[in-house]
DNA sequence: TCCTAAATATGATTTTTATCATGTTTTAAA
DNA sequence: TTTAAAACATGATAAAAATCATATTTAGGA
């Protein structure tokens, strides 16, 4: 489904959702154990998401990754598009050209409609709304 | 979702179960350019399929690959699991060690119910049940 | 029986993804 | 203004997945 790059800049971005802020900076050296995620590939995918404007940074001593209010009204599909190709949700199970509702594939009615409605949750909710669930003990955020 | 691999082998198969029988049966060569898949890689898969019972073949000149009776009354879990790591459909969406009701990762509640659908369809539905969609043109495998 | 056509077995190569390593730039604080 | 701590940029290596290649075995037909 997500690649593994995808679950690591999931799970590092609403880690820094419940746990950072404007002046409470994470570095990278901190936060790879907690999430699981080998510290040097960690560095590289919070860069790149720093880059793309997901999650902002500040260099230097005291310095470190957090989520801007801006940062944390954008949807985990805006993380997951930073990593993976830009067609991942759009294609066919199966790889037959284009995903197509008029000639679907054996596997198409058994699949997008859940496929569509995880791609609707993905981009309505906020990455504000899954640090609250998680701050509500609503779902967790553990490895 | 599923991997390359996978999507060839199920391809495969149910070109098998639409166009193979008993006393018809096809060879790699003449698969290859209908699915849509590299013939020596198509061979491989075909093999490994048939080493392990989810497909039948016949050696030497008008040999070929075909489905028996009880070939087409698999599962396309069944063709999966040839493929894939077993845990491919229980593994938690962001990998957080196992996936779990009692404490579930943020995307659980969004994406595992339509998983468990997806997944009860593919150990409900056998090979024929898809060949019969196919020909009876409610369900379409061009490419 | 011999030839040939097919699957089978096995391994090599390529491509992609994941991981590791290291030098450069920025910035807070002494 | 010097030092050190942090992100940043870039490239090297490793592992996994996909693809290609080729020699071996089986079996039908001349
Ligand atoms: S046509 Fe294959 S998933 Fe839609
Ligand atoms: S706990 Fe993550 S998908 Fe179930």
């Amino acid at each position: 489904m997500f690649s593994n790059s995808s679950k690591y800049a999931i799970k590092a971005v609403l880690f820094l959702a419940v746990n950072s802020s404007e002046d409470h900076r994470i570095m990278v050296k901190d936060m790879a154990e907690p999430i699981n995620v080998p510290q040097a590939y960690l560095a590289k995918l919070l860069q790149e998401l720093s880059r793309k404007g997901i999650i902002s940074s500040k260099k230097g001593p005291k310095g470190g990754f957090f989520l801007s209010k801006e940062n944390s009204q954008l949807t985990l599909m805006d993380v997951v598009n930073v990593i993976d190709a830009d067609d991942k949700f759009n294609a066919c199970l199966l790889s037959l050209e284009k995903c197509n509702a008029d000639k679907p594939c054996p596997l198409h009615d058994l699949a997008i409609p859940s496929r569509s409605k995880l791609i609707h949750s993905l981009n309505q909710n906020s990455i504000k709304d899954f640090s609250m669930q998680i701050e509500q003990g609503k779902v967790f955020l553990p490895l």
